[in-house]
This record gives structure tokens, C-alpha cells and sequence, in this order.
DNA sequence: GCGACAG
DNA sequence: ATCTTGTCGC
């Protein structure tokens, strides 16, 4: 992948004012609208059929794109969906001093390449600061990648955030490309309604509250729920979904929902998260 | 001062 | 994030 806004990226030296103000700065240059080339609802769809297709019907493919066309920059060829997450690595003494950061680049449901690095930790976990903190592994493990992604899904908030520039939005307006973020807790917001026990497949708005650098009532993202039990007793915590950067709330969660297999986590990030977890293991053990 | 707080 | 076996429920 390829660095467009040097100036932006997450640098661990800055102070934490001059870390917010950054923040401020990436928000501003953040697109929290769609603004890409490929289908989003090609995405899950393989050439073998392994996708519970909930929309996309026999009528709409064979309509839009079904055989070889003449080229249509627009048509339905599965985009590149790149997961990341990351782990943490120990020193002798026991303290976490390396982040890993691992990238597992799927198309059409499969993965096509796999890539990780690991840098040194720079500062703590700061909730609000999390892209200066893995920032740098993330963007290492990217370049690793020989495929070029058209779609990066994060581990973390996007626009769910105290200035609007989560770790999501903050990779993806450094790379301007189209980027989600996928937490599994609220950071701040607050829920238009009641968003635990969700029926599957449903979401709720998650709008700006006075915690956010945005006016009350801005939608920020939504409580997905990918996967839910059918017992009356227990269920499953919603996904929060927050535009990173060139993609609206919507389609930010219809994504999500279409890269849910039988996990709760959309698959790039599943498959990112044991990856990470692999290759810790690999290097400590 | 108190509460809230992605990974 | 990470430390981790058993255990509740279908």
C-alpha cells in the first residue's frame, strides 16, 4: 500500500495534545460517506458459493454482472477485504515491548495473502490514542502486502470516537482508502434504543453524545449484531460498526453483515485475530 | 472531585 | 490486549 498523507501518520513522540489536534485534523480530511469502486455487495460473494446470501439474489447478479463484460470498471468482481488486528509480545522481564500487527487479505471469501510486523511499543494504551499505539506495526504489516486492498477492516472504532478519528478512520484517511471500524465495546455514543439481546442481523444508530467532538445527535456508526443464540437466556454483545474512512454508516454494517460466517466477527478480522495469535505464539514460544 | 474509557 | 480450566447450555 502506499503512504498519501505522511503528515498524518501517527507519530508516538507527539504529546497528547499535539496527539488530539492531529486527531482533529484527520477527522476533518475523513470522508464518512461511500466513496469507492466495487460493489459492497460483492464482497462475500465466492466463485464457489459459500456466502448464506441474505440480499443478493439470482435476478440482481445475472442482471448486473453475471458473465464476462466489457470491462465496466463498476462491475461485481469481488474487492480485496483486508482484516487487521493485533497482539502483544513480552521481553524477558515479562512486559509487553512489541506490538504485532497482522493483515489477512481475502477476495470473494478466500484468503490470497497473509503479511505481519512487529515494532517496538512506543506508549501506553490510552483509550482515544489507539492508532498511536499500534499505528506504526499496522502500517508496517500493510506495506507487506503485495495485493493492493480496496477494503481494510480494523479491530477498533472509526468514527465512534472522541474527535471522530479512531484507529479505523486514522489508517484509513493515512492510506486514503475505504476503511470500517469494528469494536466490540462502546467507546462513546450512545444507542438510539436498547441494543443488547438484537435479533440477527439487526442494528441500532449509535449517535454523538456530549463526549463527542460532534453535534448531539450525529450518527456515528451502528450496534450490529452479526450472530445471536436462540435461547431466551443468553445472547450475544452486538459488534459496534463505525465508518473508518469513504464508507457511509450503512454500508459500513451491511459489510459486516456479509463478511459473518459463523462467528460473530466479520472474517477478515477473525481470520487477522488468530493469524496475530499464531504468529505471537511462533515468535515466543 | 467523579465518572467513562476501543485494544 | 493478556493471564487461562472448567463449565453452562443446546
Amino acid at each position: 500500500m502506499h503512504v498519501s498523507r505522511p503528515d498524518l501518520v501517527p507519530d508516538a513522540g507527539l504529546s497528547r495534545e499535539e496527539m488530539e489536534a492531529l486527531q482533529r485534523e484527520i477527522a476533518a480530511a475523513a470522508v464518512f460517506e461511500d466513496d469507492f469502486a466495487f460493489d459492497p455487495r460483492a464482497v462475500a460473494a465466492s466463485s464457489s458459493g459459500l456466502e448464506e446470501g441474505t440480499q443478493t439474489t439470482l435476478a440482481d447478479s445475472a442482471a448486473g454482472s453475471s458473465s464476462a463484460s466489457s470491462g465496466d470498471p463498476t462491475d461485481a468482481e469481488p474487492p480485496v477485504v483486508v482484516g487487521v488486528d493485533q497482539s502483544f509480545l513480552t521481553n524477558d522481564d515479562g512486559d509487553q515491548d512489541r506490538a504485532l500487527s497482522a493483515v489477512v487479505a481475502t477476495r470473494g471469501g478466500e484468503v490470497i495473502e497473509r503479511a505481519y510486523a512487529v515494532t517496538d511499543l512506543e506508549i501506553p494504551y490510552i483509550p482515544g490514542l489507539l492508532s498511536f499505539r499500534e499505528g506504526k506495526p499496522i502500517l508496517a504489516a500493510l506495506e507487506g502486502l503485495s495485493v493492493d486492498p480496496d477494503l481494510l477492516l480494523f479491530d477498533g472504532s472509526g468514527r465512534i470516537h472522541f474527535r471522530q478519528a479512531g484507529i479505523a478512520t486514522h489508517m484509513g484517511v493515512v492510506l486514503d482508502a475505504p476503511s470500517i471500524g469494528v469494536a466490540k465495546s462502546l467507546l462513546c455514543g450512545t444507542p438510539t434504543e436498547e441494543a443488547d439481546n438484537l435479533p440477527e442481523g439487526t442494528r441500532v444508530p449509535i449517535e454523538s453524545n456530549s463526549r463527542v467532538d460532534a453535534p448531539d445527535g450525529t450518527l456515528l456508526g451502528y450496534a450490529v449484531q452479526t450472530r445471536q443464540y436462540d435461547s431466551p437466556n443468553r445472547y450475544i454483545n452486538p459488534l459496534y460498526v463505525s465508518p473508518g474512512h469513504r464508507v457511509g454508516p450503512e454500508t459500513a454494517a451491511d459489510i459486516v453483515l456479509e463478511c459473518a460466517t459463523s462467528y460473530k466477527l466479520p472474517e477478515p478480522v477473525r481470520l487477522a485475530d488468530n493469524y496475530a495469535g499464531e504468529a505471537k505464539r511462533e515468535l515466543q514460544d
